[in-house]
DNA sequence: GTCACAATCTTGACGGTGTCAAGATTTTCG
DNA sequence: CGAAAATCTTGACACCGTCAAGATTGTGAC
């Protein structure tokens, strides 16, 4: 899938990899397609072989994250394939975790940068993906007792949703530092989920 | 505080709403310095005049956001002084309201576009005494045994967290289409308050 | 192997953007 | 009334996304 060797080799991948480190260091107002192509020792215009917008750029790099995220999701969860209690709050750190250490893809992967998402199969198919891992634990939780039996993929809307809020107030700062101040995310989203599972 | 009749009157104002329209019809790419500033009938960089940079006009945006949030919020609440349950529901309801009706003005608010939040105070204050808002229902649910016994802010944040991170994802289009085509947001909603109630 | 063709990349240009400096205009206030 | 401050305009700069034209290089047919 990846091009072979023309001028550069991989621009292509390189363009996503210099993508994700410019966001990383200089976040997403500092991403730029001039930018991406200079850090990649090409022409401004080189990209537009590969890439026929910048949306298009963000997609790609977008569905890297997701990649990433879905394989640390799927890492956290597979020690624990008998324990679906465990599988649930291993996820949610890993999903914490991620969200952590790639703030910036993060904000990328869900805060309305990419706008028609649904023009890039291959990041709907990963999101997707995503979600269905997420469906599968709490339904094996749901088998355990651990969790009410609602419809599965409505209840991991919600315990889905209750992560994903929780970590994205927090990055966004709105999270008020009298609470930051004596918990960590993590431990937020631990306590949420233990709320959750003494139902 | 705002500007009284100089050349134009109330540019300051008058770019906030600018801004607001702008952003409301072509969304959060749409939105620059330089259409507010046309849309106000000023040159291009009268802004200037009010706002040091972008960032300050988009805080602005943020902060009258806010406030209409608070007020919507409160207005849903007040009716049910003493019946913390309904607050609860019917405060999950409004901000649901507010999110669908004020697409984009809620990215901008919760959307890291903004990023050097605490720079702007006004800001600052209209954010946290939302916050404050929430602490109070949660606290209030707790009061009537309706909610776990937990630190109070520390259980807004979870309850907050949840129904932002609901909505946050379906905005974005991250909820699989196979469970939104069942229920609404609101449904989703207030289902996962249900579960919390249930506890 | 050669040669046409397609993929890849460069150069240059366009309009739009945020921002700043200099100056013009208007209001405020001593 | 006049100086000072606030407000707005004009013009410039570097940067941006995007496109067109052309140069370069790899690919495949013969």
């Amino acid at each position: 899938m990846p091009s072979k060797k023309y001028h550069h080799g991989d621009l292509k991948n390189a363009l996503i990899k210099a993508g994700v480190e410019i966001l990383a260091k200089e976040g997403v107002d500092g991403l730029s397609l001039r930018k991406v192509a200079q850090h990649a020792g090409v022409s401004h215009s080189a990209p537009y072989a590969h890439f026929p917008d910048k949306q298009s750029l963000i997609a790609a790099i977008s569905t890297e994250g997701f990649n990433q995220l879905y394989a640390e999701l799927e890492a956290a969860i597979y020690p624990y394939k008998k324990n679906p209690k465990k599988q649930l709050i291993e996820g949610a750190k890993a999903y914490v975790r991620f969200a952590e250490k790639n703030t910036d893809t993060f904000k990328i992967m869900f805060s309305g940068v990419l706008e028609k998402e649904k023009d890039y199969p291959s990041f709907v198919e990963i999101s997707s993906k995503t979600f269905k891992l997420v469906v599968d634990v709490i339904q094996a939780c749901q088998d355990a007792g651990i969790l009410p039996t609602a419809p599965a993929d409505l209840m991991a809307v919600s315990v889905w949703g209750q992560i994903h809020g929780i970590v994205s107030l927090t990055l966004e700062g709105q999270v008020s530092h009298r609470v930051l101040d004596k918990h960590s995310i993590q431990e937020i989203v631990s306590f949420s989920i233990e709320q959750l599972l003494s139902s």
